[in-house]
DNA sequence: TCGATATTTTAGTTGAAACTTACGTTAGTA
DNA sequence: TACTAACGTAAGTTTCAACTAAAATATCGA
């Protein structure tokens, strides 16, 4: 799970994210995109997403296509919701204890 | 927005999150939980959730409280939710697809 | 089979982030 | 005022993640 946190937590990373978010993209053209990096570069962040599993990859011929696993932030997801109801937890805690008096 | 994720990507700060989650603690009872690491590093690491906007500090007579700061996870959340509809918009994709033929 | 295309992998470099030690600061107390 | 307790801050070191350049791999077409 920090993994995953760790996997979006960098700007390329997060950018080539929201590229494959609504269609695949092969390697080559995620890439281009990216002004002042080189392209090994950029396969090498698209690894650390495909390891933390928030991209799937798939291959045609010589081409390989990435796209988004949203499934895979499910755990951060969680965790965010729960830190998310600390807010709910404590407004209920105050109306207890205005109950109280 | 990435400040925030960066923040919560690393273990002993995501520790630090989980510890102060549900009750405020000060500064020198957050270090002590922490084997092998000295109370300088773990007050960097407050700094950072602190700027982050993820934990707030009262002070308290010579001692600093810390408590969770769950607005501060707002933004990622939001992002969170925003790729996990992908999974929402390729069923809908799909179905229209299949209701084409 | 040879070359071209699209890409990853490896090895090495560099810069930033996480650490430690030493010092500074602030608030309470004798 | 001097001392102590509970911290943060500064400076320097170490570790690690992001990068580049060069080499390796896989697939297709002539």
């Amino acid at each position: 799970m920090i993994d995953v946190m760790q996997a979006m937590a960098e700007p390329t990373r997060l950018a080539i994210l929201q590229m494959v978010r609504h269609h695949e993209m092969p390697a080559g053209s995620i890439a281009e995109k990216f002004k002042g990096i080189t392209r090994p570069a950029v396969s090498q962040h698209l690894r650390i997403l495909k390891d933390a599993g928030l991209v799937t990859e798939r291959r045609d011929g010589t081409r390989r296509l990435y796209s988004l696993r949203p499934e895979g932030f499910a755990p951060v997801k969680a965790l965010l919701e729960d830190f998310w109801d600390t807010r709910l937890d404590r407004l209920k805690a105050a109306a207890e204890k205005h109950e109280k008096r």
